[in-house]
DNA sequence: TTGAAAGCGCTAACAC
DNA sequence: GTGTTAGCGCTTTCAA
């Protein structure tokens, strides 16, 4: 008694668009979904049906038998147990990174009708609502971006099954997808550039050796300069931060005060490192040359512009992206990692 | 034949767990949704087999019949044809406004078991797909953040007849929830201090005057100063940027050589004026004060720091969550405002 | 307090 | 090329 009517106000169901075009629901539904083998003539009258009615279909009903949602999320995560308010945020968002990320993300997705959702896990209760979340099935499959190295997420997501894709390389081997920079290559660019200006006396500043990208990127610049005749490269640790970048410099020009060479470890920390070579009364490049690694928004910013390592990040996305993208078409796809080249951007500082 | 089996690899439906726990359907998801009217005992033993077979609810076949998924989106929309890249994300991310704003979504969402999803809406194509992606019901309802002036989401929003909450005043009136701060309160805190401090020739520097909340700024600015005996307040647009707060303040220094207070729209606007300010050899806030607005990270990283206008973002924030909950609860109850009183808060430029 | 049964709106075999 | 029909997994009356 309360159904069977075509136009009344309750949202519209296939069954009302079938009643109204005068045809079946799969009918309506074949048309709805761009299926062949419908009639051109039954195909517009389904479709003036479907605009009468202001139709939209139920993604919950569609959901529950195709097993899809057609969409996705961009995960980014961080270990500690960070008050939420600006510094995560600030940290990931501000850096071009995040843009271009997301920029090489959309590529791919849109095209194909998949939705993107951001979702943020900046501590374990966080995380832990995320993965509840996601096992109910709201999304098809996620995309990781890590901003530090104990994050628990890339297990969790490897334990809940769910097809995941990670930004980068993930600390204990895991039976997950990934891409990643070849990051001893990015370091060796550097080492080849500082050798190649002449550097005598070459020193290095790291980010967090709990990073495997920090890690990769300073065993293959000490690996690189040792083939230039540079025995032995001093190193402090850092943190990505630009404060630590600049107390990692003075620490070094206290070590090595005739220094004219270092490699940093991404660009915020270079640029920390070129104040504190200032604060010394020191020239870059002439006095000391700088390298940064990223090549994000603030190498632009520094005085000189830093010269840097640059990642292919959008082109990295994308195939973040696809990679997923399979995931979720053959849930028995084996994990698969995709490597990208760095290429060295010369500006001033080096 | 290939089904009924309780402890198969296929993800566990209700149909198991209730197999094991050796009761009905009925009960089992009674318990899961925490009805009561459950003997204790059987509770005890539904856990147990939800625990054994690794149960998680389908949250499409759930919703399915609730019409509810639990998440909402926060979607932050920008009007202009900008590429996907670094500006906008930069921009809106960057700024504390937005963390502090998640911050407060997340206090009333996360105790309620809500899920919030972060959505961008950066050009009209984006939008579409936004829209569609909402009206599908995915989400319960949204909360917009705009940019800027002439976005079409709020329209679009209402439009589609889905529970929304704007954080700020719509620039045409709309049937639609909205939080906002009383931005001429705001702005005559401003008048009042620079009129205490004995200024007497005050202009200001407005933001996009196509936004009620500027226009609300500058009116409100120049009643107040009204009150206090100034006539005629010049003053110059701007569009929150720090550029356009440099540039802007360079124009007013012509016109008013002898300016002795300004009152800036924004922090950033107003950081852009304290640097024109040093160019021109004035001491802020000796020669001459400066108070912005927001309370932004940059208020802080300003010589001198800024005395400011801050809004209690955090509380906005909650309320729009709650405000947006009250509609998803009711979709008929009316759209209601909720102003927030900002509050002066003294640094060192005036 | 518990179970049986009727759908929620849709897609996908399978017939015609 | 089109219609019929059987569920997808869950919640929710309604009886018992």
């Amino acid at each position: 008694m309360t159904k069977d009517r075509p136009a009344s106000s309750p949202t519209p169901t296939l069954e009302h668009v079938a009643k109204v075009a005068g045809v079946s629901r799969a009918t309506v539904s074949r048309v709805i979904n761009g299926i062949r083998n419908v009639d051109p003539a039954i195909q517009e009258v389904v479709r003036a049906a479907v605009e009468q009615t202001g139709y939209v279909p139920n993604q919950a009903a569609r959901s529950l038998v195709t097993r899809r949602t057609n969409s996705v999320a961009l995960v980014v995560s961080e270990a500690e147990h960070r008050a939420f308010d600006d510094p995560f945020l600030g940290r990931i968002f501000t850096d071009p990174f995040f843009g271009r990320l997301v920029s090489g993300i959309m590529g791919v997705l849109r095209p194909r009708g998949v939705t993107m959702v951001l979702m943020l896990a900046e501590n374990d209760a966080a995380r832990a609502q995320l993965i509840g979340y996601l096992k109910q099935g709201h999304v098809d499959g996620v995309i990781a971006v890590s901003a530090s190295a104990a994050d628990p997420l890339p297990g969790l997501l490897t334990e809940a099954g769910l097809p995941a894709v990670l930004s980068q390389r993930p600390v204990s081997p895991l039976p997950i997808s990934y891409v990643d920079a070849a990051q001893s290559a990015g370091a060796r660019l550097a080492a080849d550039r500082l050798a190649e200006r002449g550097c005598r006396r070459v020193a290095t500043i790291s980010g967090p050796l709990d990073m495997p990208a920090s890690q990769d990127r300073l065993t293959g610049f000490r690996e690189a300069m040792a083939r230039h005749g540079h025995a032995h490269v001093p190193s402090v640790e850092g943190n990505f931060t630009q404060e630590t970048g600049e107390r990692a410099m003075r620490q070094l020009l206290n070590e090595v005060p005739d220094l004219d060479g270092v490699f940093v470890a991404n660009d915020l920390m270079a640029l920390g490192a070129v104040l504190a070579l200032h604060d010394s009364g020191r020239r870059v490049p002439q006095d000391v040359a700088v390298i940064g690694f990223d090549d994000s928004n603030v190498a632009m910013v520094s005085r000189p512009p830093l010269t840097t390592i640059r990642q292919p990040l959008e082109d990295m996305a994308a195939e973040m992206a696809r990679l997923l993208l399979a995931h979720i078409d053959d849930p028995d796809s084996p994990p698969t990692s995709v490597i990208f080249e760095p290429t060295l951007v010369v500006r001033k500082s080096a």
